[in-house]
DNA sequence: TAAATATTTAGACATTCGTTTAAATATTTA
DNA sequence: TAAATATTTAAACGAATGTCTAAATATTTA
């Protein structure tokens, strides 16, 4: 929980996210959308994994990044007390 | 944007945010529910208002706060293309 | 096996963050 | 008007965060 509000709290990381929305991607093209350096992004991707926000899968030489489920459910989970108290239409969530 | 994830990204935070689902409350009453000085409380209540998560209301020598839609609205907005690459039901926000 | 490529790990450093105590402001009550 | 109550503002400080460069690890290619 905690972990994965910190992975979400960072601009940076943020953007990761939505690129990945496109599709996986390996490290060094997720590094080229961004002027900053690969230890960067790179330190900036174990943060999100650690908030179970990406996955990571090794493919030879390269690892590829994609979006977890399990991260942005258990945000989701946290914000449906606000839903409902807001009075917006009841999620339910298909698994 | 920016201000109303970083205002959700401390615990606290979070914390009075979902005391708040019980209803509006002033700013001792939020303070009492907690084990850390009233000048830390007044701060995390003046970002989680920078973020548009709270409302303040100066009710004579007290100030009663509430949860405020629309950072809430905000952050449920960003999540809605994540929502929708998971598969998620379409929210259909009714505003 | 040596060189090239992809990515991470380590260490350093400035900035931001959360907390505290003390002081200031505003409102109500005696 | 003076004292009490509610809350914030200010200043200080240690801890956490994001970034960088340099070095290490792993894999592929020549």
């Amino acid at each position: 929980m905690e972990i994965t509000f910190k992975a979400i709290n960072d601009p940076t990381r943020r953007e990761i996210l939505v690129f990945l929305i496109g599709g996986a991607q390996n490290a060094g093209e997720i590094a080229k959308q961004f002027s900053m350096s690969k230890p960067s992004i790179s330190h900036h991707l174990d943060l999100l994994k650690q908030g179970n926000l990406i996955l990571a899968e090794k493919k030879g030489q390269y690892i590829i990044y994609s979006l977890n489920r399990s991260g942005f459910e258990l945000v989701h989970g946290w914000f449906q007390g606000f839903t409902q108290y807001f009075e917006f239409p009841k999620p339910k969530i298909r698994l």
